[in-house]
DNA sequence: CGTCCACCCTGACCTAAGGTCAAGGTCAAG
DNA sequence: CTTGACCTTGACCTTAGGTCAGGGTGGACG
């Protein structure tokens, strides 16, 4: 046995596995110790220091690519480099501060996704007595547009808000949601719609897209998926959807066509 | 073209790359959706927001392969999940919180390594007038010290604020340190190494190192790493050391063998 | 003296969460 | 009819190590 530990007793004493030693000396971050007879690597008082500092530095977020020349430049240089390293880690420290806040929002309702006006929509549906299937797929059409076509989505919340003041309107919503168990060919379902089209041309002002939306290229594909969004539910909601959007085509209102 | 969204656009939604999204695919976290005719995927909403869900856990540092699962539980078990999550990225910030902290006492002196009454040693070498270098040194050997032998740590203060005290030692060790430059087979390294071991052994008391700490397996070789750190420096130091080593032996002291 | 166990050696492959490169198909515009 | 921006797949690269396989060493026990 010669003078210096073994690679076990150097890893125990930096904290770090016996793997960890072995790959800072093939990334050149410490230079190989001396062998012993039989091979073992023995380690001295430098090779321990160098370790613990490639350790406190690893541990601290540094890559480990840049530890090396880090280390091997001067005081000063070093200094103002632990300090950028500070610096950075206070950063990720704030970036996962905020993550764990929306995680927390996420948790406790829809305040992270939505703005105050589009919650308000929500539950007011769900005091008029709309299903909270009904309502979660709603919630889920307002983040949609929200980030796809948020040039039209205050108008959009404007028209909700518009008809669930509207009684009659809200009965002929809610029949429209029962209409998913309906025949796709059953005749009430485009009775249904004219009273629908009918309503929605009532107030025709609602009903105008921007024209700084229309004209953007994809803003049909958009627009397409925010509108049909849930459509697989049922085919006879599908069939009410189109047809009403035919009658107020019908009626000259121009909205993107997919 | 038909309807839903490119794989472009549905991943600047989520706000990730294209080569996320594929990955996502891949491990099976959000379903393929439909091709068009060309082959191209067309995201519907249902696979938007499933991104976002990804995408929103991924972000807090959930691992991908607990998200699935995740998602797919009932909602009661994902709120516990999430709070889950959320306690492990309080820990991951305090953790990281700590590490900068020390990387702050690391860039301002040595209070993160040493306890006070080591830092007061050290400044007081250097008031001595002993060389920078040599104070280094010294430091790098007391880290050393705390952290291989600890149990004799202490004594090996009391040992050097003693030495400290006394004028006469100072000089001999100002000598020792001198001695680098000299020729390892210099007279006046035997005279020294005699007047230091006379000194040394005017304190036998202070020599003395715990039966506790001898009986310990390896305490030899931590003991030497100790002993011999720097000695790398000249082949005069290692020679003076020898020799005041076997001095001290000759006369009695029984410290640890390597 | 043999045997056991803990430790050491090297080298090849595996992980997460994608990134990069290559080779080719598709689409709208000029 | 070509250009450029998009899409497709597949194979390999990255960070910071972990795991496994196959074999050598050293000290303790019987």
């Amino acid at each position: 046995m010669a003078g210096g530990l073994t690679i076990g007793q150097a890893a125990a004493f930096a904290g770090v596995t016996i793997k960890t030693v072995r790959h800072y000396h093939r990334l050149g971050l410490v230079a190989e110790p001396e062998r012993d007879t039989s091979g073992y690597r023995r380690y001295r008082s430098t090779d321990l220091l160098r370790l613990v500092q490639v350790r406190t530095l690893a541990g601290a977020g540094v890559p480990l690519a840049e530890i090396g020349d880090l280390l091997d430049t001067d005081p000063e240089t070093f200094a103002g480099a632990l300090d950028d390293v500070r610096r950075r880690l206070t950063e990720r420290i704030e970036d996962l501060t905020a993550r764990r806040d929306t995680l927390h929002r996420l948790a406790h309702g829809d305040r992270a996704l939505l703005p105050d006006r589009a919650c308000a929509v929500l539950e007011r549906l769900a005091d008029l007595g709309f299903s909270p299937d009904y309502v979660a797929g709603q919630r889920e059409g307002l983040v949609l547009a929200r980030a796809l076509i948020p040039e039209i989505f205050d108008g959009f919340l404007t028209q909700l808000e518009h008809r669930l003041a509207d009684p009659g309107f809200v009965a002929l919503t809610k029949r429209g949601w029962d209409a998913r168990s309906w025949d796709p060919d059953d005749p009430r379902i485009e009775e249904l719609a004219s009273a629908l089209a009918d309503k929605l041309l009532a107030d025709r002002a609602l009903l105008a897209v921007p024209t700084g939306f229309r004209n953007r290229a994809d803003a049909a594909s958009r627009y397409g998926v925010v509108n049909h969004h849930r459509e697989d539910q049922g085919p006879s909601i599908a069939r009410l959807n189109t047809l009403v959007e035919a009658k107020l085509r019908a009626a000259g209102i121009d909205f993107p066509h997919r």
